[in-house]
DNA sequence: AGTCTGCATCTTGGATCCAGAAATCACGAT
DNA sequence: ATCGTGATTTCTGGATCCAAGATGCAGACT
């Protein structure tokens, strides 16, 4: 009760700064103050619903005190938080010096997607081989929902239901475990795949509900794979971009004009 | 032997400690004593290494306070190491009661290497694809050491530093990542392993290493692809006699959900 | 006699406080 | 003027303290 009355009312502590994370990360915290058990899962719902959303960019300083200022908690749940966000591949620790948002490289992205090819396509094959009547209703719907939405900050959510069910994630809890923390890796990513990406995409999910639904498995397991390679593609893009783009403004506070 | 001495019956079915878990943990803190930068990753290594080699039994409830003294440490640096032993799902929170360490049912084991299987065959092709003769040199040795050592403490370190270099993990280091947790999950239950299989593995990696040389892949995957059946078979035969073994002494006590 | 409810106790979870380390800034020397 | 060195300041990591929730037992009521 304590926890949810700190709505985060005046988030006006440091407006000045382009990109404002800090009154974004506050609207968040707004937005999940209330109805939580702990609120050191809510903080780490917080955090990871900023780093995935992009309001915390990748290299970005994650200090214990402004966190906990922001979300209205002692630093003691936010250290906790980015601890489980340490786990999870998000963050990444730096001795004495705190932590960071963790960056994806190229390679690294390249790989995520050589294993999730791997592991999707295999639960795929599995799931496809033990496919009812129920699910495939389920799936359709989840994958009209996710073909509509193409944007907006349940994009993902839409796209993770969908999965879910099509790789009967009940069924193999780990694997859909290690899917999930691979997807994790590049979520922050997808956002602005979309931008990139051509228009061929909009209805992967309904056709490759159409394989499934048909029982052809290489056709599926072949659309699958297409789009999870188109997919990466948009996001190797992105980041090649992003990297060019750090690489550039190397500007100096002190320079002469 | 010194692994297997428990006759298995009487253990970790209620909070009863067998052989004094404290005291082992208390030896395994003195080991772990010195040397550490922060006390948060001591506790952690300290209570990790617990549950893999058996001193923490699954099921054990882990008291932050009996850790925390047996430790030395404040009981804040073991809600760290139980958080970050949560994500290594090793553990298990239970909301307001504390954790527990986490077992593994016979379909998680026979999931986990289902997808070892997949990860690993996967990454022996493609680092052979990449071989050199440094990385087979090392190979050699490093399987030696592994095939040398059927028991201790070192037992599955060994291994793991032979399969690190089988498969190549420094140009793979989300591949390996995602093997290394599978391996955690089993890693506890490889000790009696050896006990119920019989002794056809005994120079399992030096034949590997030597399919390896020889640049023959589809030989080399079968190899790695039945030895991990091998183990496999172990470990769920291991976990059925200890399902059963906690199943006849039902002590029914308020079980929770 | 059995069951439900209320109280006491235990344990986790959170906040405040303290110490150690690192970065920054200022001053001095070259 | 620039670079190096030292002091200050800031921030992380740890310990102790406090509150809230859950469990277990006991007593009372049906």
């Amino acid at each position: 009760m304590t926890a949810g009355e700190r709505n985060g009312a005046d988030e006006s502590i440091e407006v000045g700064t382009p990109s404002d994370p800090e009154a974004a990360l506050a609207r968040l915290a707004g937005r999940h103050a209330v109805g939580y058990r702990s609120v050191g899962v809510m903080a780490y719902d917080i955090i990871r619903e900023a780093i995935l959303d992009g309001t915390l960019p990748p290299g970005h300083k994650l200090r214990q005190e402004t966190l906990a200022e922001l979300i209205g908690v002692s630093r003691l749940p936010v250290r906790s938080a980015l601890i489980q966000l340490e786990s999870d591949g998000l963050v990444e620790f730096h001795d004495r010096r705190g932590a960071v948002v963790k960056s994806l490289s190229v390679e690294q992205a390249r790989e995520v997607y050589q294993l999730r090819i791997l592991l999707e396509t295999a639960a795929l094959r599995q799931s496809m081989a033990d496919m009812t009547d129920q699910r495939l209703a389920r799936l359709r719907e989840l994958g009209r929902t996710a073909d509509a939405k193409q944007e907006g900050g349940d994009f993902v959510d839409a796209r993770t239901a969908f999965y879910a069910e099509l790789y009967d994630a009940a069924r193999r809890p780990i694997q859909w475990e290690l899917i999930e923390q691979l997807r994790l890796k590049v979520g922050r990513y997808m956002l602005g795949w979309r931008l990139v990406g051509d228009d061929t995409h909009h209805h992967s999910h309904d056709e490759l509900t159409d394989a499934v639904a048909a029982g052809e498995v290489e056709p599926a397991v072949q659309l699958l794979q297409h789009h999870l390679e188109g997919v990466r593609d948009g996001v190797l893009e992105m980041l090649e971009a992003e990297s060019l783009a750090q690489a550039a403004p190397a500007r100096r506070r002190r320079s002469r004009g």
